[in-house]
RNA sequence: CGCGGGGUGGAGCAGUCCGGUAGCUCGUCGGGCUCAUAACCCGAAGGCCGCAGGUUCAAAUCCUGCCCCCGCAA
């Protein structure tokens, strides 16, 4: 049974690493080329290639997995299965149909929901309460092939997008190690997905990015954790890009909690104190807890206030006249 | 040569344009007040102003080079 394991990021490490420690013969993996990161554009490893590398197993990073002589290259290899996690290339028919056993796909979302590039931060901005990992078979759409297998995962409410990853990726390895055989044994049936309840879960834009103070405090609060630890959300503060990692979770709207105050736009600074930032928004209002300034590193809020004196009534968002 | 921001006592910032005693909000330490306090009052310690050169009577500030950090773009 040879396997061809495809995946990049450190979403699918677990994967690559449940398959080698259970003893599969992992002929060869397929990951992104280096890619220049950071300032100085330093050419770097994804993070599976890394491991691929450590345990002595070939890595192959097509530019294009689409091209023939890459099609050509795989068909050399033979595979009876091919794993996927995470690799960043659609799979053109031709790889598609060559494994014997298929082509298998560990994706971090309960599908037929979230399908595509960023299902994690997507159900997190969007406040659910509850995600999880599927295993399926690999088809010509995006992340439409049938269910194999699933499992769950609670987001709690103190979860980001940082945590998330870090439990989904476990997930999905367990998960495989505990599918892989009953799958190659033929005890499971696939079940196609109902493409009535998809839902998509596109790459992240900057928009997506982009703090928007006239929605409801606990969207606000959903969105700037599911983004952290990256790539962050943010706001404008004095005309400059003014990060914000994390809110305290905002208190329900009640009678002594006004949904609206009067006459204050959304982005107003209420107060600026040790505990952080008080920002309205278009329901409830928010406390920001730590942000990064242009230029500066991270840092927690009630230490920029301490130092920068943030005036009240401050609009943030808006590009000052001034 | 991708674009831009920044490096000032332990933290966060001002001062830099227009050279002339290094300042603010905190923290720390000591004392006081108080039933008490993270509150308040008084006092103190703690800085080669990123590094190296240059200009000048005089450089945190002007000039040159270098190091490090951060955002964008990729």
């Amino acid at each position: 049974m040879k396997i061809l394991f495809m995946g990049t990021p450190d979403f699918a490490v677990p994967s690559l690493l449940a398959l080698l420690e259970d003893g599969y013969d992992v002929t060869a993996v397929v990951t992104q080329p280096d890619r220049p990161k950071g300032r100085k554009r330093i050419l770097t490893p994804p993070p599976v290639k890394e491991i691929a590398l450590k345990h002595g197993i070939p890595v192959l990073q097509p530019e294009k997995l689409r091209s023939p002589e890459s099609v050509e290259e795989i068909r050399r290899l033979s595979p009876d299965l091919i794993v996927t996690a995470a690799y960043g290339q659609i799979l053109p028919k031709a790889i598609l149909e060559l494994p014997p056993h298929g082509c298998i796909n560990v994706h971090a979302s309960l599908l037929p929901k979230y399908r595509g590039g960023a299902p994690i931060q997507r159900a997190i901005m969007n406040g659910e309460k509850v995600t999880g990992v599927t295993i399926m078979y690999m088809a010509e759409g995006l992340d439409t092939g049938d269910m194999i297998s699933r499992v769950e995962v609670p987001i709690e409410d103190d979860d980001n997008a940082g945590t998330m990853f870090a439990k989904l990726s476990e997930a999905g390895a367990n998960l495989l190690r505990k599918t892989l055989p009953e799958l190659l044994a033929g005890n499971i049936r696939a079940v196609p997905q109902n493409d009535a309840y998809a839902t998509y879960a596109p790459n992240l834009s900057r928009e997506d990015e982009k703090i928007r103070w006239e929605r409801p405090a606990m969207e606000i609060y959903n969105q700037v954790r599911g983004l952290n630890p990256w790539p962050g959300a943010f706001t404008l503060y004095d005309g400059e890009v003014l990060k914000v990692w994390s809110c305290r979770k905002p208190e329900p709207v009640s009678a002594e909690r006004p949904a609206q105050a009067d006459g204050t736009a959304p982005g107003t600074v209420l107060q600026a104190t040790d505990e952080g930032i008080e920002v309205m928004t278009g329901e409830g209002t928010i406390w920001l807890k730590e942000i990064q300034p242009a230029g500066k590193k991270a840092m927690d809020a009630g230490q920029f206030v301490r130092g920068s004196r943030i005036p009240i009534g401050t609009v943030l968002g808006e590009i000052q006249a001034n």
